[in-house]
DNA sequence: AGGACACCTAGCCATATAGACAGGTAACAG
DNA sequence: CTGTTACCTGTCTATATGGCTAGGTGTCCT
């Protein structure tokens, strides 16, 4: 859909420098993409107060985040995945950038803690990931100068989650298809499953069945716990 | 409905002022509360480049809130009332201020839109709800200076929030009890009927008197929808 | 003393749901 | 061609839930 930038064209931008081992003296050039302003503003504040970083663009679209990395080919995104009501195509986004920008690192900058989405995105190239809630204000600057060096960052009690995701025996980071979403929101606003199976014009047993794999899959067993993990994990 | 501010309280303070006719000289003192640093740093750098506004102190807690609100006696506090685990707590606040310290008004910029939310804040005398996501930078210093004369200033789609809830038959701001509470957490958290009922010690007939309650309460007709709608009001 | 309220209980009945089974289709990649 | 994946359908049963009506207790306020 956006085939811009081709790693040769990078290659013209910057040359003859490591990843990771750029002069001390070029500073860390960071987008940051949130829908919110005050974020926008409050992450711009922090991180300008950091020596050696800079923001060279913002992004409130999925779409303007591509343009964005096409045009200033950032050091870093920040970037909340929460840019439309679909955070799947925000885990779509970051694969795709670390795919054809792969000297751009990803830090993402959440709401809320989804095991779900940690694991998913840490498959897909981001390499960091922090609670707005819970960052402290030079945390963030060091933060992205970390992640520019190519390691990992995780905010407190995210890495021990992804660990304990992985000795679980719950199959990890399973993802959730486009029709069990649509099932879930449905299921969300209170429809009963002949409603839901009407609405999408399915029988009431593929309901029953999508939402059997949405239980297996977030570990429910209710449909009252399923919409509430599926809040925690983004999904709603 | 409400009859908090008595005049004379304010003439003792600012004798020569009529309300909304301050100095243009005199800045609007502001306090921000907000548990994320993020959106305090933010939420200062979009009111500091607003001409006549100045931010006097920022709070992280409800009791530093009431603490700062003493020392500095500010003209409006900027809050948003998850500042604990107990959005009611926050309400609680709004109003002991109100009746406290009467001269400061109370601008609540909240993460998420809940009809129950903005109903008990406007009766507890908040007089400005604004949604972080959708605040623009200059509106946001606008209505400081608005709700500092006085005047009630709502986001987009507020108004017509409160507007028909006032319409439906059902009571709005309708009190959540503890009990009610108690048992909404533990039906989120995927325990039947049964199991709630034996994990307070009540019989199965109470907890769904709860549940039916809290049903009716927020308007819900499943407890998925409970959960989710629960959620939206800060409940969970 | 009377009223308002949170809280608790009981029983009834139709319907919804969880959880399991066994299977079929289409698109797509190795 | 074969395996994988998303998606869809069906049948079965025990249990959970929603919606209702009609009570009881104690506490606190007026």
């Amino acid at each position: 859909m956006n085939d811009l930038v081709r790693p040769e064209t990078r290659a013209d931008i910057r040359p003859d420098v490591p990843l990771g081992r750029r002069s001390p003296h070029s500073k860390t050039r960071v987008l940051v993409a949130d829908r919110n302003v005050i974020i926008r503003i409050g992450v711009r504040a922090i991180l300008e107060r950091t020596p050696g970083v800079a923001v060279v663009a913002e992004a409130t679209t999925y779409d303007a985040v591509l343009d964005a990395v096409d045009e200033h080919g950032p050091d870093v995104l920040v970037i909340d995945l929460d840019l439309g009501d679909d955070t799947t195509r925000g885990l779509q986004l970051c694969e795709e950038i670390t795919n054809r920008y792969p000297q751009t690192k990803i830090m993402i900058l959440a709401s809320a803690l989804s095991e779900f989405v940690v694991v998913d995105a840490m498959r897909r190239g981001v390499t960091g990931y922090l609670l707005k809630d819970d960052v402290k204000a030079d945390e963030l600057g060091k933060a992205v100068k970390t992640v520019q060096d190519g390691e990992v960052v995780m905010g407190k009690g995210i890495g021990n989650l992804v660990a304990h995701s992985l000795g679980s025996n719950r199959e990890i980071g399973e993802h959730v298809t486009d029709r069990e979403l649509e099932v879930l929101k449905l299921c969300s606003r209170g429809l009963s499953n002949k409603q839901i199976a009407s609405s999408i014009y399915v029988t009431e047993s593929t309901v029953k069945f999508h939402l059997q794999n949405l239980s297996r899959k977030l570990g429910a067993h209710r449909r009252a716990e399923l919409v509430h993990k599926a809040t925690a994990a983004g999904l709603l």
